[in-house]
DNA sequence: CAATCATATCAATTATTATTGATATGATAT
DNA sequence: ATATCATATCAATAATAATTGATATGATTG
């Protein structure tokens, strides 16, 4: 049975991905770069001047949104044009709704209200 | 207008509360202490017991949760049981939904496919 | 009230991540 | 080819967060 927290469950595995993920989209510059991309794609001189950070900084976040395949990019002349995954967000979106908030947690091991050291 | 990229915009300030939330979950440990509580109550030697964590980190991450306003707890003789506030992990999903899939930045100043700089 | 149990807090350490400054790369224009 | 522009990378530092060990608190039991 799928299990929350029993090693090496299905579950478990989903919800480190989805921590991963989070871990991502949690500072609040890359935030800010995904949400300016969705309005489109932009290139990095658009995307540091918007959120008014340095250049190598707004490169490096971008290289984590890259790496954790959350955005793509193509390269236009010296410009650099960057755009949402979308795929990628949906399936960040299909995660988050199925470990925050699908059904329990499944480990019958433990049961809600009943304190395993009670017994003891 | 509302904008994504404004300083003080309520775009912006409802990204950064996100972005707090989303710090707090994207601990894998905390993550799964939340949705070890989706199946009901727990008391927190049932929470360590079952993530395998020692006591005193067990309570470090709850008091993080607590402070989030993510779950809630009451004393029940020596032990403390911990629930999901379901409100807050609601308005957490609001959150993400406005801000992650919302629709666009908002940002006119700043326009999808035409670079700033190539104008110059 | 002394002992014990469940939980919380605190200080110290370790690990991780963001940021900065300097430099490299890859493209275009002169 | 050289100069310049846009972007990327790298090493160093600064800032944050996780973990550990020791101790404190609050409740219960004998």
């Amino acid at each position: 049975m799928e299990e929350c927290c029993t090693n090496g469950s299905l579950k478990l595995q989903k919800l480190i991905a989805l921590s991963e993920y989070l871990k991502i989209i949690s500072d609040a510059n890359r935030l800010q770069i995904l949400c300016l991309l969705k309005n489109g794609e932009h290139c990095v001189c658009n995307i540091h001047g918007a959120l008014g950070l340095p250049q190598n900084l707004t490169s490096h976040h971008l290289k984590a949104l890259r790496d954790a395949g959350l955005v793509t990019w193509r390269r236009d002349g010296k410009w650099v044009h960057y755009s949402l995954n979308t795929d990628r967000i949906s399936y960040l979106t299909k995660l988050f709704e199925q470990v925050i908030l699908g059904g329990d947690c499944g480990d019958q091991s433990i049961r809600a209200g009943m304190c395993q050291l009670q017994k003891a």
